[in-house]
DNA sequence: GCTATTAAGTTGTTATAGCAACCAAAAGGG
DNA sequence: CCCTTTTGGTTGCTATAACAACTTAATAGC
């Protein structure tokens, strides 16, 4: 049995991965937002007034990108950026009214997808599913060094 | 114990296949060759002169993508795009004698990817792994209807 | 207090992904 | 054989992601 590179783990993650995030994309769309958007806006729902630096660390993500998301959130009416006047380096994400209303719609379908992804799977293999998701990232961190 | 959005697997997933992404794109970069652009290769390598459509297929990506990964790779003189004479709408990509000799190179490091991937998982977690990610995929298919 | 360093954001570029609209060639139906 | 439909590709646009280079503001060392 030849095994082919379309067989490799990180192809079928990478594909699964795909098909969540364009499931998620599509549902979301009615409201005019994107789903890595939606995880800043998580956030802001949270704890409002966050700075973008705040959100590169609570999202793990590079700072070129949360600037451009938080812009596109911006130019969609949902926040409004402020300049920190503590630290003037410093941009914090307040929500617009807009913006907080939009939680009572989105909320919901965030809860309805992860409980349509985990259907038929028992706590069990989820854990497991986990703890290999993370077993691999361990060894593509381990050998970055 | 609350629930964030950070726990729902389909973030775990996405973090998993970011990093699988980010650590094969920069074993790659030496040879000027992008990760999803290598599949392309792949496939011609073992089968030189394919379609763009035939690549489609294949890879399950859309048909833009792989325009844009071809003309790429022409770019970079790995292939050439020829007209399709049979049928003048479709095109076949053929490896240059760099495209083919970088086979060479890539193929012992993909390899090497995917032994450093599963490092210290069996052949039953593999398995299980596979299984749950198909589930999901299937999970969430279903539910497109 | 001045200078060097660090930190927060922005801009530019490349790669990936998906959608819509389009063009040209091929295939089908009468 | 002509007209309609389908098919293979391209172009344009938006979103995500990562990296490099840059600006400005704050901080640290002296």
């Amino acid at each position: 049995m030849k095994l082919t590179f379309q067989d490799y783990i990180s192809i079928k993650i990478h594909k699964t991965d795909l098909l969540l995030t364009s499931f998620i994309k599509a549902r979301f769309e009615p409201y005019n937002l994107a789903p890595e958007q939606n995880l800043i806006l998580m956030l802001l729902w949270e704890h409002d007034g966050l700075t973008q630096n705040q959100l590169v660390e609570k999202l793990e993500k590079d700072k070129t990108n949360i600037a451009r998301m938080a812009s596109s959130l911006e130019r969609k009416g949902f926040i409004k950026r402020i300049q920190c006047p503590e630290d003037r380096r410093s941009v914090r994400l307040y929500l617009t009214k807009r913006g907080q209303e939009l939680g009572s719609s989105i909320i919901p379908i965030a809860e309805e997808f992860n409980e349509i992804v985990c259907r038929g799977i028992s706590e069990d293999e989820l854990f497991e599913l986990e703890r290999l998701l993370a077993k691999i990232r361990e060894n593509v961190q381990n050998s970055l060094n």
